[in-house]
DNA sequence: AAGGATTGTCATTTG
DNA sequence: GACAAATGACAATCC
């Protein structure tokens, strides 16, 4: 404990050492320093007891800085970036941004663990405007203590130095405070974060790093770390001093393990899903570093989901070591269901149309080979043992395919055995058209490629043969069509008709049953009227001599059925 | 094994 | 009259 204690204080007395000759410009005499560096263990004990209580505030406060230091598009919900250092907008990486949000956004991220990722992620983000935001963070409870213990330690002829720190302060120390409160490590601005800066960026420039970090980051790693700004170069050159101070800052996580912590975290989180929930939906996928590859059986309806890395957008070579790849960070298989696993072998023919299907959509161009080379290696090292030669076989696969299909259509087998004797005679014969070219084309067409091409014999009349065949046979085909739907139509004619024939026969009855009692009706007034005549003598008239007929015209008359017996009324 | 259904092919007819 | 399409007849194949 004691000889931790006094290496601290060493490399404190050496922070405030390299503070005081950065700041030596503005006019800041040693002594500020000094005084500060006696009363500072004074601040420290007094910090440790505010540790509980700042360390339940700390998620908030990292939350807040974290809105001060980005804007969100609220249409887009895209992260902006703000890169005062740079107007250089080409630098910017959205892979990178989303990552670094991914990571921080969480309260037990390991990134917000690690000061020095988070330095270095966070340093990523100067405010835009110093002034204000500073007014803005200086209401944050845990700023606000710092500097209140800052300013009970400098002298009061001194407020430039104070601003002086909190410019160098902001956007760092404050999303990550310092395992203990001394104001030397709050001090610590892009300077101290430069030199790690550099001291990382040796690291992450091995193609290792780059590969096993890349997650899904659409660049090399060496151009996603800012350059260190202002760097005095005394400060860059104190190996010994970056030696130690890397070992102050990351205690936990000495830098020779950074490229295994960060390696790490990918692996934890088992998901690059997990890792960086935004970037699937915001990364198009020819920009995007990895394919996300969803294998389905159809049989259990279980899925298998595979990301797939690309390596086409890295910028510069990258070793292709499959030892780099053979991790789950590469290839990540999620089986939903453990027959997934225990079916692979099934799964592979599946996959690999996947594959192919996205590597073609996705590459389009005189790449793809290369691109096909490189998925295939990559697919090579997974345990699902997937052989870039059959991805090369796109065509083949595909046609053969198509073939498989086309002969499935017919159950019975007899028409893909008829296709393929003439495709086989086509290929001895060596015929410049398909068959189907052959049979399809107009005849225009046709008659222009026998002209066109110089056939011999055989195949002059083979192709004749294939095209008769093969255009009768068509026409059988829609003969029998017709001549089926002729009798189906003629079925319902049929059908029609002695529906019709029923309800022509019911109206007959009908109107034979309507005509017998229109006639029931008429006799019985025949003979209710003829009973109410009478002649002059007013005797009844005989129904057996008379009978009674009516005109058109109204008038009616009783006549003799005799000629001699008739009386006009 | 017989028979129905389907399909391809040839010969002939039709437009 | 030539030609493509339509159709009848027959054979091969499957169920």
């Amino acid at each position: 404990m004691e000889e931790s204690g006094v290496l601290r204080s060493e490399q404190e007395i050496s922070l405030i050492d390299i503070l005081w000759r950065q700041d030596i410009d503005l006019g800041v005499e040693r002594e500020a320093f000094d005084v500060h560096f006696q009363e500072r263990e004074l601040d420290a004990q007094r910090a440790r007891v505010q540790e509980e209580e700042r360390k339940k505030r700390e998620s908030e406060l990292e939350e807040r800085v974290m809105l001060a230091l980005r804007k969100m598009d609220k249409e887009t919900g895209e992260i902006l970036p703000q890169n005062v250092q740079g107007d250089d907008s080409t630098s910017f990486n959205p892979g990178f941004e989303l990552m670094t949000e991914a990571f921080l956004s969480g309260q037990g991220s390991p990134i917000t663990q690690n000061p020095l990722l988070s330095a270095l992620l966070l340093s990523e983000k100067p405010p835009p405007d110093k002034e204000k935001a500073s007014i803005e963070l200086l209401a944050l409870p845990d700023l606000q203590h710092y500097l209140d213990a800052l300013e009970a330690h400098v002298p009061e002829s001194q407020p430039e130095l104070l601003e002086k720190i909190m410019d160098n302060s902001y956007g760092h120390q404050l999303h990550e405070p310092p395992e203990d409160n001394t104001v030397l490590e709050t001090v610590s601005g892009p300077h101290v974060l430069a030199h790690i800066h550099s001291g990382c960026a040796e690291i992450m420039e091995t193609p290792e790093y780059a590969v096993s970090h890349s997650g899904k980051t659409t660049q090399p790693l060496p151009q996603i770390i800012p350059e260190a700004p202002e760097i005095e170069q005394p400060f860059l050159d104190t190996e010994d001093f970056t030696e130690s101070f890397l070992d102050t800052i990351m205690s936990t996580n000495p830098p020779e393990n950074l490229n295994q912590r960060s390696f790490q975290l990918s692996s934890d989180l088992n998901t690059q899903e997990e890792l960086f929930p935004e970037l699937e939906n915001i990364i198009e996928p020819e920009h995007s570093l990895c394919q996300h590859v969803s294998v389905q059986k159809d049989s259990s309806g279980s899925t298998c989901d595979m990301t797939l890395f690309s390596l086409e957008s890295f910028s510069e070579p990258i070793d292709l070591d499959p030892s780099l790849y053979a991790d789950d960070a590469f290839i990540t298989v999620q089986p939903e269901a453990e027959e997934v696993r225990r079916s692979q072998s099934d799964q592979i023919e599946l996959f690999d149309l996947s594959v192919l299907s996205d590597v073609v959509d996705l590459q389009p161009s005189e790449t793809s080979s290369q691109h096909l080379t490189q998925v295939g290696t990559l697919l090579h090292t997974d345990s699902l043992s997937v052989h870039s030669e059959d991805l090369f076989e796109t065509e083949a696969t595909t046609s053969s395919l198509c073939e498989i299909t086309t002969s499935s259509q017919s159950p019975q087998g007899h028409r893909s055995w008829s296709v393929c004797r003439d495709e086989e005679r086509a290929r001895t014969l060596l015929l410049p058209l398909s068959v189907d070219d052959i049979i399809t084309m107009s005849v225009d067409a046709f008659n222009e490629a026998i002209s066109t091409y110089e056939l011999n014999e055989g195949q002059l009349s083979l192709m004749r043969d294939i095209r008769r065949r093969g255009k009768n046979k068509m026409a059988a085909q829609s003969c029998r069509k017709r001549k089926l739907d002729s009798l189906v139509d003629l079925e319902a004619e049929v059908e029609e008709l002695r529906e019709e024939r029923e309800r022509v026969m019911l109206e007959k009855e009908s109107n034979a049953k309507a005509l017998r009692e229109t006639r029931g009706k008429l006799s019985k007034l025949y003979s209710e009227v003829f009973s109410q005549l009478r002649d002059e003598h007013g005797n009844p008239y005989s129904t057996k001599e008379y009978t009674l007929q009516y005109s058109t015209d109204g008038r009616f008359f009783i006549l003799p059925r005799s000629p001699h017996a008739s009386k006009h009324t």
